[in-house]
DNA sequence: CGACGCTGAGACAACGTTGACTCGACGGGA
DNA sequence: TCCCGTCGAGTCAACGTTGTCTCAGCGTCG
């Protein structure tokens, strides 16, 4: 287990412009007009401070430049996700960083677990770091305590849930018409009894998909019946319990509607557990990674992940470059991706449905 | 989608310890020692401080106060990773801040795309906003830039994959080990002609890897034949295609040993199209979710993903604690997990071997 | 009763950098 | 030839905070 020698004997500390100005002769401001590029300073000079900085492996302290700067600037932004290592979370931050990368803009990451207390933390947290901006998907239902964060300069977007008792810039899915786009599938294809599974309905996306649900059914005009309706968490095993306890009841549905895809991912192993993934229908919503290649394919509603965090990020840093238009929210269309599992037809009522 | 008023008629900005202190009715210095929970300081001063920097919405600037601060910590570390979206690199970097979440210290995330310059650049970024330590998972085969980082203080680890021409704390997965239970597990299962396909060999963890496949190949006196080799880069599109071609030979591979993950997914896509999946057995390096879905299952070498972000993490708060002791190289063990795919017993000669 | 220690708060400088200003040298036009 | 504008480099202070020192007030003890 045992490699190298000591890493370093004497952690002798950062070089900084005023050492750099020592070696090359030069003034600190000098160095710093170097540094920045300033067009002004006579190319012997640039390069004899170039050479004195590369020589102690001079750095430039991007923090105490941010502090001394007009703008006060950090070239950081952060991130709050549900949970960085969700593929869908992951997907956003990595097309938000995408996005900074071009300016040159770094992002801090968090994660919430859905924890208000700990959104407000982080939140907090990022701000004493003096990010930029911040794009959140919010995990709790008050952002009053932003306002004066807001007010304060720092810009505020919120991806794929609204803010609550707060006016910022929204980048959505569109939830509730990617339901019912789902529900309309399933409708199509015989289906008169459809259950819905989702994540805790005080999460708003959640709240919104099941609107859609409903607005489908009722549309159809197919009775709604809470008995096939559950709200579980988005936890793979009290989807799988949920989805057991459905396909259980004495009149059970024939077909699924999943809100969310760690929900979807548990149903489907459920179905595949009992032996019917080939009989009952099933829509999720969310696409995730390998779903085609199952057998059946699953049918999803599929988010476009990459335009929302295109859009979060581009937003934010328009307000950053000074856009002091109105507040927006803006609506990012779903997409139906046929595969097989939502095209399961509606059987005649089953035996255990006919007793 | 137009939605509400302006945001901010006056970005007043952000407030100072001299505003509160001066609401107050107090100096600045105390105003800190509040903030900093100074015990020394009657309640009843700190009750009136507080309620100032309430009034104020005061947020302290750790940008400022890092500067300042004797040790210049900034309670923020970097995270250089091959890509965050994906699922291996999402854990890792969720992993590392947890550990860096009980200690108060947020993570700056970047994506490298097996880019060395962008390491580089990245690496330089974060250095530049003087984050506290880094935990690189490498792209590049020279992190001699490193050398005066490390030697002014910033603490490195590296995770996954060995830095080169740099003495430096390290955890890597066992891959020389993990690829030799794999071709065991296929050898004893009866298979003879097994296929190595994995990410380009410069990489070193891929080199380990394939390595090893050499090694178990030559223990169980099986000839090394180039044609059945494949070093892919790590894209489905090219592991399809090179699966594909594999399966094509006039005497083809009756076993896959696909050394990434995204590789694995490359050659389980291919082998379903070609209806291989229950014929050609298949163990992948990397588990990936819902490999425990597809029927047959894939069987996997798991790293422990946790236990090296975790790992890494810790080492490098040690470091930061000031420990000083000679650089370490940990390896943590891998696991093969049995699903279906890789216990495919070898076929006698297929009809096309046999032409 | 006076010197002394202690406690709690303020004054001041400094962290590394940059904005605003200054200053010397040089060149051109009157 | 002289003045002024220009250009390039330097001086100084400040960003928001904290380490160090100072100092006033008070209680205590010989």
């Amino acid at each position: 287990m045992t490699q190298g020698e000591p890493p370093s004997p004497s952690p002798r500390s950062r070089p900084t412009m005023r050492e750099v100005a020592a070696l090359a002769g030069v003034a600190i401001k000098t160095v710093s007009r170097v540094v920045n590029e300033v067009p002004t300073v006579d190319p012997a000079i640039v390069a004899r401070v170039r050479e004195a900085a590369d020589k102690l492996g001079y750095r430039p302290n991007l923090t105490a430049s941010s502090l001394r700067r007009g703008d006060g600037r950090t070239a950081t932004i952060g991130m709050l996700v549900e949970d960085s290592a969700n593929p869908f979370s992951a997907a956003l931050s990595r097309t938000v960083e995408n996005v900074a990368r071009e300016r040159g803009v770094l992002v801090l990451v968090g994660s919430l677990d859905e924890d208000p207390a700990r959104e407000r933390e982080l939140a907090r947290a990022l701000i004493d770091r003096r990010v930029d901006g911040l794009v959140i998907v919010p995990a709790g239902r008050d952002h009053s305590y932003l306002i004066s964060e807001q007010r304060s300069g720092t810009c505020l977007v919120f991806v794929d849930r609204e803010p609550s008792l707060l006016d910022a810039d929204t980048v959505l899915s569109d939830n509730r018409q990617g339901a019912v786009t789902a529900v309309n599938h399933l409708l199509k294809a015989g289906h008169r009894r459809i259950a819905y599974l989702g994540d805790r309905a005080t999460i708003s996306t959640a709240a919104q998909r099941f609107d859609g649900y409903r607005h489908a059914l009722e549309v159809g005009h197919i009775e709604y019946d809470d008995e096939i309706v559950r709200h579980t968490g988005a936890s793979e095993e009290s989807a799988i319990t949920a989805t057991e306890r459905l396909l259980a009841l004495p009149n059970p549905p024939t077909a699924l509607f999943t809100s969310q895809n760690v929900v979807t991912i548990g149903a489907v192993r459920a179905l595949r557990a009992l032996g019917l993934q080939d009989t009952v229908a099933h829509v999720g919503f969310d696409d995730f990674p390998l779903a085609d290649i199952l057998s059946p394919g699953i049918s999803v509603i599929a988010q476009d992940v990459e335009q929302l965090g295109r859009t979060a990020a581009e937003m934010l840093f328009r307000r950053l470059d000074g856009d002091r238009s109105p507040t927006r929210a803006v609506t990012i269309p779903t997409r139906l991706i046929e595969r097989g599992s939502g095209e399961i037809t509606a059987l005649a009522p089953s035996p255990r449905a006919s007793i």
